[in-house]
DNA sequence: TGTACATCAGTGAACGCGCGTTCACTGATGTAC
DNA sequence: TGTACATCAGTGAACGCGCGTTCACTGATGTAC
């Protein structure tokens, strides 16, 4: 009733109803608005139709003019989310020569994403009926299905030019490399009191290990241990 | 209203009140009641005060009698279970002289247990701010916590008699073998759809890699790989 | 250029759900006298 | 041995909460004529 200017950090008072055309712009500052609400309080039962249409600052049926029920919103965060981990994972390997450099960096970025968003974390690798398969593993082509072939064909390539000695299925040692990093940043995110050791070390000196790593030509001579 | 002769097994029709001093009969079966809905669901949401109190076959207020809040109901749930996977990893090893052979055992009955309970597991090892720092690995008395230093010390002796080759910190070494345990059925439990590899094998040899395990003096000649 | 109208973004009230929790109570059981 | 009473296990009704969801609506914006 009175009128805020806090609210809304361009317009001028009271919200300005979007026009004509524009009924995207509501759909992304809802979905936006999802994600805070799981990131700022680090649970995923945080995320909820009437929450986000509250914070937005619009009764809670007028999201129903853009998703049509509340699942359908956190499908639509947690396909961002899975497009924001692929990302940073690509990004982390970009110009590495050494395919067991890039390995590790991509697993280091995988863990780094999780411990920066735990809540957005959980909701896309916890259990959850309510996502569909396509979207979370089940489905071929899923994305996350995608980034762990994609992580299995790194593990060929670094066998294939003998960076990695072991002579396992990629397939297999996939699973165990990707279980690795789940578990190491799950029990981290769940038990935050816990005296856990440095993640990168452990993590690297683990994976070095599984799949016998072999070091990269050193450029200046920098070595793990 | 109609008498149901199906609700208890034992007693004829109506639930018989339970005698003075039995108060504690009731206790047991919400506890009871709590771990059969989470089991049975496969969901740690499950859990709540009223529908245990239903599952018995008393009104919901009534369990107040035995609980001071929803809360300490879980957390009396909780407790059972962090019991019951110590007894299964203690009973896993019984008789095994071999150290290395009797980590296997172990982590591999923590693995059965988590898998046969994947409703409790989460319960115990996900986020949950309403389980009290002493009971879940926060504080160093915990059972969870003792269960981790055990570890250690299993892998301490491993690496004493040689079985282990590995030289790292045990305690660092028993953080990374629980994370992969952790993942390992975490990830089962979350993506059942997922074409998961035998974990019994996989996890075996990660562990042998992991520690550098030498394989027990072979009895017959039986071998991994 | 002006007016009448269709479109559609957003609303307010209301419902049912399960949850935790409180309150004053009922009534069988055991005990004191 | 009998009766009056205290104890205490369990009840029913009620509340507030946040959730998802429906419904008929309001009213500004753009468009057709």
């Amino acid at each position: 009733l009175a009128s805020g200017s806090d609210l809304t950090a361009v317009s001028d008072a009271v919200r300005r109803r979007n026009p004509r055309g524009q009924g995207q712009r509501l759909r992304e500052e809802l979905l936006q608005a999802a994600r805070d609400l799981v990131t700022e309080s680090g649970d995923p039962q945080a995320l909820s139709l009437g929450a986000a249409a509250k914070r937005v600052g619009i009764a809670a049926p007028s999201a129903y003019r853009h998703f049509p029920d509340a699942r359908h919103l956190k499908i639509a965060v947690v396909r961002a989310c899975f497009a924001d981990l692929a990302h940073a994972r690509s990004v982390a390997a970009e110009g590495l020569t050494d395919p067991g450099a890039a390995l590790l960096a991509r697993a280091h970025a995988y863990c780094r994403f999780a411990l920066a968003n735990p809540g957005l974390y959980q909701l896309m690798f916890g259990p959850d009926p309510q996502l569909p398969h396509e979207l979370v593993y089940e489905s071929g082509d899923s994305p996350g299905r995608a980034a762990f072939h994609d992580l299995a064909e790194s593990i060929r390539t670094c066998q294939d030019t003998g960076v990695a000695r072991i002579t396992s299925d990629p397939l297999v040692l996939a699973a165990t490399v990707w279980s690795l990093e789940h578990g190491m940043v799950s029990l981290r995110i769940n038990r935050p009191h816990f005296p856990w050791p440095d993640l990168d070390s452990t993590l690297t000196e683990a994976l070095t290990r599984l799949l016998d790593l072999q070091p990269p030509p050193p450029p200046h001579g920098q070595l793990h241990r």
